[in-house]
DNA sequence: CCCGTGACTTCCG
DNA sequence: ACGGAAGCCACGG
């Protein structure tokens, strides 16, 4: 059977896709909803691994600044940057504006 | 089993 | 207010 920690990173998965388009989530919110408020980096961590699955929007969590942290490991440099735009989301200089507003907590909202 | 690494967060100076 | 350092948990070698 899996352990705990693998199901850590299938709730990450679950979570980001349950974003809805036009909002932005912190690696930190999902750590705390998943019950592990300082596993903020394990977050990240299940987000690299999220890399090769296409039904995660990765580029919708950010860190709590509201800065992309994680656009260095999408393809190009502004790949990250162009999809939230895409979806409405202003993006500037890497930093998203109205975080607060477009802001998406799942133990909020779950 | 031990060590290093990482898409974070918070505290201290 | 800004910068640096530590803490944290999980995975891989």
């Amino acid at each position: 059977m899996e352990s705990k920690s693998q199901d850590f990173f299938q709730k990450v998965f679950t979570v980001a896709r349950q974003i809805p388009i036009g909002r932005v989530t912190s690696y930190g919110a999902i750590a705390v909803y998943l019950g592990s408020a300082k596993s903020a980096r394990i977050v990240g961590y299940a987000m690299n691994a999220s890399h090769g699955d296409l039904t995660i929007p990765a580029h919708r969590v950010v860190n709590r600044k509201g800065l992309l942290s994680g656009k260095h490991h999408f393809e190009g440099s502004n790949l990250m940057q162009q999809l939230l735009e895409s979806e409405g989301i202003v993006v500037k200089d890497n930093q998203v504006q109205d975080f607060d507003k477009i802001f998406w907590d799942p133990c909020k909202v779950l």
